[in-house]
DNA sequence: ATGGTCGCCCAGCGA
C-alpha cells in the first residue's frame, strides 16, 4: 500500500482555508500536519475538512499564535500535546496511525523561531530556541517489528549549507547559525532520525521550503531556506519513494510564506 | 547597512 503525508505550516488555517482545501483535493495526502494554524481550538475549521474527506482531527491550538494541527483520511489518536519549556505554547501534537501493518508515532512540531539576534545572553527567544532544541532530544524515533516513528514540522532551522541561499551570509542569522544547525543535528542523529528529505534529494542541491514576505519578488531572488523537516525512524527510511517540495505554492495568491512538503511512502 | 511584509485582530507582538 502507498501512504503519503505532508506538512506545511499554513500561517493561519483560516485565512488559507480555501487553499488547504484544494491542496488536499489536488494531492490527497492520507494525513496533513499543519502548523501556526493561528486558531483556537473551537474556532478550527473542522467541517470544512470533514467534507474534504479529513474526518480525524487532532489540535493543539490557542489564539493568535503558533498551534499545530494533524488531520486524517485515516483514524488517528492522540498521544500527547506537549509544553515544551512550560510556556504555555501549542508547539507540539503527536498521534498514533496504522499503515502497512505498522502502529506509526506522528510528531508534530512548531519550533520557536528565535527572534532576530542570535545572542541567548540577550536574546530570551533564541534562549528558549535553544532550549526547546534540548528538550526535543527525549524525543526518539522509537521503532520495532510493530511500529515506527516520524517527526514533521516547521522546525525553524536550515541545518545544511545547501539549505540556504547563501551559507556565508547565513552563519549569522537566526536559522542557519552553528549553534542551531550543529544542535539540531545532533538531536536528530542522537535520537536515531533520518533526514528523509536529504535520502531522497542529496546536497548539494539546494531544497528550500520558506521564503520571507519580506523579498520585493519572492521568486527572482529566490533567497529561500529549508526551514521545515521530515525525518523517521531508520525501519521507514527504505519504505520512502519520494519528496515533493510544492515550490509552486509561494506563488499562490495571498500565500503562506512556507510551502507543503509532501513524503510518500510504499509501506 | 538598512528596511523590507505578513496575520493576529486594532496594538503591538511574533515571525
Amino acid at each position: 500500500m502507498t501512504f503519503s503525508l505532508a506538512t506545511w505550516n499554513i500561517n493561519s488555517v483560516r485565512l488559507r482555508l480555501p487553499l488547504v482545501t484544494e491542496l488536499l483535493r489536488r494531492y490527497a495526502p492520507d494525513i496533513l500536519c499543519l502548523q501556526e494554524i493561528k486558531c483556537p481550538d473551537e474556532f478550527f475549521p473542522y467541517q470544512a475538512f470533514h467534507d474534504a474527506g479529513y474526518a480525524h482531527v487532532a489540535i493543539s491550538g490557542q489564539k493568535g499564535y503558533h498551534g499545530v494541527a494533524t488531520i486524517s483520511r485515516v483514524p488517528i489518536e492522540l498521544v500527547e500535546r506537549r509544553d515544551f519549556c512550560a510556556k504555555g505554547d501549542c508547539r507540539h501534537l503527536s498521534t498514533i496511525f496504522q499503515a502497512g501493518g505498522l502502529n506509526v508515532l506522528l510528531h508534530n512540531f512548531y519550533v520557536p523561531a528565535g527572534g532576530d539576534e542570535p545572542d541567548p545572553e540577550i536574546n530570551p527567544k533564541f534562549r528558549h530556541k535553544l532550549d526547546f532544541i534540548e528538550e526535543m532530544r527525549l524525543v526518539t524515533a522509537e521503532q520495532s517489528e510493530a511500529s515506527a516513528s516520524i517527526l514533521v514540522g516547521d522546525l525553524n532551522i536550515a541545518p545544511l549549507e545547501a539549505d540556504v541561499w547563501s551559507h556565508k551570509q547565513l552563519l549569522k542569522i537566526v536559522s542557519h547559525t552553528p549553534v542551531e544547525t550543529t544542535g539540531l543535528e545532533s538531536m536528530r542523529t542522537g535520537g536515531g532520525w533520518v533526514d528523509l528529505m536529504r535520502q531522497a534529494i542529496p546536497e548539494p542541491e539546494k531544497i528550500y521550503t520558506w521564503w520571507s514576505y519580506r523579498a520585493a519578488d519572492w521568486e527572482a531572488s529566490d533567497r529561500g531556506r529549508r526551514l521545515d523537516h521530515i525525518w523517521s525512524s531508520a525501519n521507514l527510511s527504505p519504505k520512502l519513494k519520494g519528496i515533493e517540495v510544492l515550490r509552486h505554492a509561494r506563488g499562490w495568491d495571498r500565500p503562506s510564506d512556507h510551502v507543503p512538503v509532501i513524503a510518500t511512502f510504499e509501506m
